[in-house]
DNA sequence: GGCAATGATGAACAAATGTGTAGATATATG
DNA sequence: CATATATCTACACATTTGTTCATCATTGCC
């Protein structure tokens, strides 16, 4: 159907530039129901860059999948939470299938509730991993006035494809808000340089604002091999072994904490420059948000060290707090 | 794994009935990215059943797509609308391929809008249109404190699929709202007979509630054999004939308006039931959502009108109004 | 109880979507 | 300026999704 007019394909350019075609197409396929092929057709474009400008957008959020129901069984273990650690509002999403799921499923919860409670000239804390980085793709875009977000971590000395920092400012980007960081490695060399960073005025700034937060989300990391914290090799092997004897069943905001919540006895606690659990606890409105079965113990240990006002995880992790 | 038990396939339910599959469906689907056919067998079902479920949550708004961002012309377009007409929020939809396809974007625009403004104690009046109707697919299902939901028109004398008052109770039964309706025709059989019910006690109360909203939400309909009120024949032919001679161009909660947003002098108008449109002038936070091309006319008297505080319309219609 | 009407179901087919790969085109680099 | 590198494109193929239709269960009705 296409002469020999051009080889080429042309654009058949709405007025819009690349992002725009995004959005067309996103529109076109999600709310008017068109085909890949006949948007491809009227946006002058072949059809596999149509799938794949779709994928990009489901990818970067630009796409917005949300469930608006819940189960009954997720409704029923939500209470159970809710009156089991005083929690004022327990989310509990359906057990994802796959383990990697876990995370994809407990951002969408997280970014829907969210959307519920952002509001101008809040300041937010911000943990970090997968988790919260899943959450992103169901933040709505908004200009909100006077926001303020503040990183809860240091910075990653490895390049990642997902740092605390770069989260943080993500989240900003999103919401139109301030973006204030901790310009220092999450883990200092030494436990004397952790205490000098914390008497820079910059850090000090930073950790000055997060005793004021209106707002934190924070998850928690599991001490297993498959856990991001050692995936990408940001904590050698050794440090885990030895983390693990003195007690450890996971980290809350890099803070290694032992079963009942109390952080462990290392030196890695007395190099570690982020927000503390007490201040934490000190949070009006906290969410924790994390979930997968190799976490229950120190989502356990987390609940009881910070008593947030917010928890969101699934099914099966729910099922295990409950019956703890 | 299967082994000889049965033949029909058992539900591995996960606690939950037909209503909780679904939702699990669609968590699977939309947010963990399974196939239907991994769906399918995790559930214990048919691939084709699966197909099927995830196509009504679809339909009855289980599952919401939201496109977060907007092309650059439609926000130009919103930016010259806003200017043009006094309108402080603007929202201009990508224009739909098919004519069709415009209630669906503009309800989806109107839902998600509605998201983001609802809030506990409103009182909100409610139109009635297709486009009103497709906004419910939309909104995020929440328990809100202390809504009120008014209709602001009579009912449909004959059964339709869809009547102002089962809008209203859906839209109040998503938010856990109370919810009025005027018990009576939307179209009184005299003027006589609507002065009457005017002075009923009960549409009286319903009326006295209308004038005291906080946010109200109408489109406007057009003149054609195709519009909605004559295509369901809720007025005879006839009185679309008089009502273009007398100088209609469209309604705007079944009051008749000519092309400068005057009610014209005819009949019907003194037989209407339903919020006036000076009293929908003085609703703080007016909007104003409908499209295509059919109802520029229409759409232009009801904003000269009504002065809406936001309006909600498509590509091609808000192209037509800035260029009015 | 028997019998149509209605609605649900799944097999088979048709259509659409997604992926791997090889070649083309832009962009950086020595 | 040639070459390396990354990015984009299109084709062919694999997989997934959607539709149709004959069949089977269920319901209301005589």
């Amino acid at each position: 159907m296409d002469g020999a007019e051009s080889r080429r394909p042309r654009r058949r350019d709405h007025g819009g530039g690349e992002a725009d075609q995004r959005v067309r197409a996103a529109w076109m396929y999600y709310i008017e129901g068109l085909t890949q092929e006949e948007i491809a057709e009227r946006l002058g474009l072949s059809r596999v860059r149509v799938l794949r400008m779709l994928a990009e957008c489901r990818e970067d959020g630009t796409v917005q999948f949300r469930i608006n129901a819940r189960t009954a069984n997720c409704i029923a273990l939500g209470q159970t939470l809710e009156a089991r650690y005083g929690i004022a509002h327990a989310i509990v999403v359906p057990a994802p299938v796959a383990e990697a799921g876990v995370t994809e499923a407990i951002g969408a919860a997280l970014g829907d509730y969210l959307n519920t409670v952002l509001c101008d000239g809040m300041t937010v804390g911000l943990g970090w991993g997968q988790t919260l980085r899943a959450s992103l793709k169901h933040v709505v875009s908004r200009k909100f006035d006077g926001m303020t977000v503040v990183s809860l971590l240091g910075a990653l000395t490895r390049a990642s494809a997902f740092s605390p920092s770069e989260f943080a400012w993500r989240f900003a980007d999103l919401l139109d808000a301030d973006c204030y960081f901790l310009a220092a490695p999450v883990i200092a060399p030494d436990p004397m340089t952790r205490d000098l960073l914390f008497r820079h005025a910059g850090i000090e700034e930073v950790m000055a604002r997060a005793a004021r937060l209106d707002l934190a989300i924070v998850s928690v990391g599991d001490l297993t091999p498959e856990s991001t914290l050692f995936r990408y090799a940001m904590l050698p092997e050794v440090d885990l072994q030895s983390l693990i004897a003195a007690g450890a069943v996971g980290d809350l905001l890099c803070n290694f904490l032992d079963e009942n919540g109390v952080p462990v006895d290392h030196e890695i606690n007395r190099r570690v420059i982020a927000a503390s659990p007490e201040t934490m606890r000190r949070v009006p409105h906290l969410v924790l948000a994390s979930g997968g079965w190799r976490k229950l113990k120190v989502m356990y240990a987390a609940i009881r060290l910070l008593a947030p006002r917010v928890l969101i995880t699934d099914e099966a992790t729910a099922e295990g707090l409950a019956a703890l």
